[in-house]
RNA sequence: GCACCCAUAGCUCAGCUGGAUAGAGCGUUGCCCUCCGAAGGCAAAGGUCGCACGUUCGAAUCGUGCUGGGUGCGCCA
């Protein structure tokens, strides 16, 4: 039940009546009408812009349509007043029964409450985390890891049909500094002194790899040539990464749905034909790039390259996909990644980037413009820092030390549910601070616990309820008994949740749902403590019938917190400690 | 030099793809528990939405130009 949806559709039968009483022209574009709660709840509980909007195209003024449209408006039972106010707007009083059958509904359709259509199955994939495999995930990860995996829990609530995809970084120069550094470790399992030169990989993570690797080849590999251990200890250590990566993301409650290799990508033959394709399109030919302005590299001298011709997509300089000495840069398996992805059949690819890559976003809109020939869009949200916080103190981490704060100590620290709230509680393009002592704080400031606080407290009454609570007794009860203004107020809170999913899905904005949950909590906590003061609005009652009734608002309330939080992949509490 | 992101209350931030008198939390001030959990609630004060033009019936939101901060800019991914 999408309450804006179905007055939308209202407003727009009776603009159809207009026309068809010759009172508005055919053919009006009805795109820009919203059907929206006013700010103001002094201005009714619903308005429309539709009057003004039209106006211009209809070529009458907006006061006229605006009479026409209340005239046929307010014969709807559900709209008890229409009035036409400031410049055109109307405003729509509505029914309380309305709000009380929102109750029920949200109660009898429990979990699907909110779910929605609008992606109509389109078949979207999102590429996120995408760390490099030689090492454990870090803060930095983790914030793309909780946002990449939110969003792909609301597009799929919203009827997208979502792939969750990891991109593994296994085909470049790092994954042999990988190699080297196990190498080491290797070594040193074997007794040796460890050399771990500048350069290499200085993480105690390695320690184990460099045992496993004794285990698995004795001291078969030791004074040989680096030519003759390198592939065989570099994809053994990329598989011990990718486990360790693996279990980071589970930690958090991430799971992928497909893990895609970049060098997989190599020897099939996939970048020549993706770069072929381009080349076919007149996109790809040899070159030479002038220096960047202002910042040009010490040994800058001009090269002839071979490049992509990104500035025919709206890129500012065309991009090189072969070094001098003829390999690959990272850039042509990339386009041939997201050729594959284009070749599978996506409708739409989204791709989560550290900020860092900012530079990187117009040249891959390019390249997937052009390989899907402009069919399949592609969104590239940047993930901006996280600045960590202890006792008050930004919390360093040291790169020469090799230590660094990794999601393992964040997750272990506070949970996996408090880390993905907070990651959720900023929008993707602000950076975030992520605070140690305050994100465990239980107190309204902290958004992760007020929520969580407020479906403990639901639960609670549900425990103390003596009525039936079970989710469709409390459907079925007369709800009508719910008129107070203040419960109202909260069922128009659960009545935008519909809504607000939907814009959310639309933008792929997942900490929407994050700031709508502390809003809905604090209306809930405000009803709850007018209990103080007045009685009658305690959800525990004598009368059987207007418990079920006040018990059902409070239920209601929590399959929407429960709803919301499965969103975020955070876990509901039903009690606090 | 260029590109992208950010700029909203003293502080930290929302702002529903352009709507009516711009909203929360913290902090400040004043209230509310013989309580269904006060780990909470109510109220007040607090704003040139960085600046200037422009588009529009209507701009924090869109466009252009500035200012300030962040990130990035061939042979690293």
């Amino acid at each position: 039940m999408n309450l804006f949806s179905e007055l939308r559709t209202l407003v727009t039968e009776a603009i159809a009546a207009m026309q068809a009483a010759g009172e508005l022209p055919e053919g009006l574009d009805l795109a820009a009408v919203a059907v929206e709660p006013p700010r103001d709840a002094a201005h009714g509980d619903m308005a429309t812009n539709a009057a003004m909007v039209l106006a211009k195209p209809a070529g009458k003024q907006p006061r006229q349509i605006a009479e026409g449209l209340a005239a046929r408006l307010s014969a709807d039972p559900r709209i008890t007043a229409v009035e036409v106010a400031g410049p055109g707007f109307l405003n729509l009083r509505l029914d309380k029964a309305l709000w009380q059958r929102l109750v029920a509904a949200v109660l009898s359709q429990g979990g699907d409450y909110g779910r929605s259509a609008i992606g109509a199955g389109t078949r979207v994939n999102i590429e996120f985390v995408s760390a490099n495999p030689t090492g454990p995930m870090h803060v930095g990860h983790t914030r793309g890891a909780v946002v990449g995996d939110a969003l792909a829990r609301l597009l799929a609530f919203a009827g997208w049909n979502v792939t969750r995809e990891y991109y593994i970084n296994d085909g470049g120069a790092q994954v042999d500094v990988l190699a080297r550094s196990a190498y080491e470790r290797y070594r040193e399992a074997n007794g040796l002194e460890p050399a771990i030169a500048e350069g290499l990989y200085p993480g105690d993570y390695l320690i184990p790899v460099g045992e496993a690797l004794k285990e698995t080849y004795g001291t078969a590999l030791l004074d040989k040539p680096e030519s003759e251990w390198l592939v065989t200890i570099r994809d053994f250590a990329v598989r011990r990464m990718m486990a360790m990566i693996r279990e980071d993301l589970a930690a958090l409650n991430v799971k992928m749905d497909v893990y895609s290799s970049e060098k997989a990508l190599y020897g099939t033959g996939k970048i020549e034909a993706a770069l072929e394709r381009l080349r076919g399109l007149d996109l790809i030919y040899e070159g030479v790039l002038e220096p960047p302005k202002g910042k040009t590299p010490e040994d800058w001298e001009p090269r002839e390259q071979t490049l992509f011709r990104s500035t025919a997509h709206g890129d500012d300089v065309d991009r090189p996909v072969m070094k001098s000495d003829g390999a690959w840069t990272y850039f042509a398996p990339d386009i041939a990644y997201h050729f594959d992805k284009v070749e599978r059949g996506f409708d739409e690819l989204i791709d989560i980037f550290g900020a860092d890559h900012g530079g990187y976003v117009k040249r891959m809109k390019a390249a997937v413009a052009a390989l899907s020939g402009g069919r399949v869009p592609l969104d590239i949200k940047l993930i901006q820092l996280v600045k960590l916080w202890k006792n008050g103190e930004p919390f360093k981490m040291s790169k020469r030390a090799g230590t660094f704060v990794t999601l393992r100590d964040v997750v272990e620290q506070v949970g996996a549910d408090v880390t993905r709230f907070v990651m959720l509680t900023r929008k993707n393009d602000a950076a975030l601070d992520f605070d140690f002592d305050k994100v465990l704080e239980q107190s309204k400031d902290n958004p992760v616990f007020y929520v969580q606080y407020a479906n403990a407290r639901i639960n609670s009454v549900l425990r103390k309820a003596t009525v039936d609570v079970d989710d469709l007794t409390l459907a079925g009860a007369d709800l009508s008994l719910l008129d107070h203004d203040a419960e109202i107020t909260l069922a128009k809170k659960l009545a935008e949740w519909p809504r607000l999913v939907e814009i959310a899905a639309r933008n792929n904005e997942p900490h929407r749902i994050a700031f709508y949950l502390y809003e809905l909590a604090s209306d809930f906590h405000g009803l709850w403590n007018r209990g103080n003061d007045e009685p009658s609005l305690r959800f525990v009652q004598e009368d059987a019938g207007i418990t079920q009734a006040k018990i059902g608002l409070a239920r209601a309330t929590g399959v929407v917190i429960s709803n919301g939080l499965g969103i975020l992949g955070v876990t509901p509490v039903e009690e606090m400690r």
